[in-house]
DNA sequence: GTCTATAACTGGATAGAC
DNA sequence: GTCTATCCAGTTATAGAC
């Protein structure tokens, strides 16, 4: 019986609730009453706020990371596994039509606040970069790598941030299709 | 002698709190305390704190239009004015890095809350998308105004995201040329 | 010993009366 | 402009249940 601990359950909850309403604007009483515990009973799991914060960022990064490895696993060209990462816009269609990205809405929080974790969560984004890099790289564009990531996420980022605001589902559907077929002018094969 | 009132100290001091902080995040005492009053003195001024939130949004509706005029008075050619919008970026580029772009990140902030001037909000963004749909018919792309507007707007809100996550100057300068080469491929003359 | 619930403390928030 | 009421956040302390 692989039951799930309270420890993960909070972690859970507080990911959601962070990313739906925001890290500042949830509070314990929010979170516990979602678990189902009491408010006092945090403290046996967590030393602070931060420290729920830690540890959802710490789950994000994980989870981004089974992610990209399972890209690499089941999918055979650079330029496919690049098209997975477009296809999370997709996949996530509804709660970024109603929250945004999970990571960019994060960091720009982290940043008003002048948060001490600001940093960990810019590392979710940089996971994303670093191993876009090495996709382009892997597709022949040696000279440009780096350009060519910070574009996909800078395009994505900005279509997510407009969508959120203007809900408006031919204009994400349409985005996405440019943005495949732009990457088909930069790489040739696969 | 055009004294500023205090209930314009208080709408402009609120608006760079509300930006530099988040709205949720920014309170009262926050708001009192930079403008020098009391806090009592405010319900002389404003109701709640939604109802400056209201005049902070209009003051930025005013702002931009204006700032559309003088782009419409003062540049020639439909490409021009919209390298304004694109410039736009340079000019507020330190503000952008520690706080991403005001536009898009009230919107977020809005969605997020479920506040009831969402919509006001995205009103902002709706007078920038409007404003360059007429432009590029102007310069005569026509049949696909409305897709070009679209991806001018998302390309600048993922640039001024990932600059305020990533904060590399670099990038920020590369995309804005890319941008403008870009704009330079659709519209030929001006 | 591990987990949980209850209660209480402290500070800061909105709100409003005077 | 001061002063107070009320509420809710994060946090801590304590004591009970498994």
């Amino acid at each position: 019986m692989n039951k799930i601990s309270t420890r993960e359950k909070i972690i859970k909850t507080a990911d959601q609730l962070f990313y739906e309403n925001g890290f500042d604007h949830t509070s314990f009483a929010d979170v516990a009453a979602k678990v189902g515990i009491s408010r006092g009973n945090f403290y046996h799991h967590f030393k602070s706020k931060d420290d729920i914060l830690k540890a959802v960022i710490e789950r994000r990064r994980k989870n981004t990371l089974d992610m990209i490895d399972e890209w690499e696993q089941n999918v055979g060209t650079p330029k496919g596994r690049i098209k997975c990462y477009i296809n999370i816009f997709i996949k996530n269609q509804s709660l970024i039509k109603d929250f945004g990205c999970p990571v960019g809405t994060l960091t720009n929080e982290m940043a008003k606040l002048n948060h001490a974790q600001a940093k960990d969560a810019v590392a979710i984004f940089m996971l994303f970069k670093d191993w876009l890099v090495v996709q382009f790289e892997r597709a022949g564009c040696n000279n440009n790598a780096a350009e060519l990531s910070m574009h996909v996420l800078s395009w994505s980022q900005g279509a997510a941030t407009l969508y959120n605001a203007f809900q408006d589902d031919e204009f994400l559907k349409n985005e996405l299709v440019q943005i495949n077929a732009w990457l088909d002018t930069q790489i040739k094969e696969g």
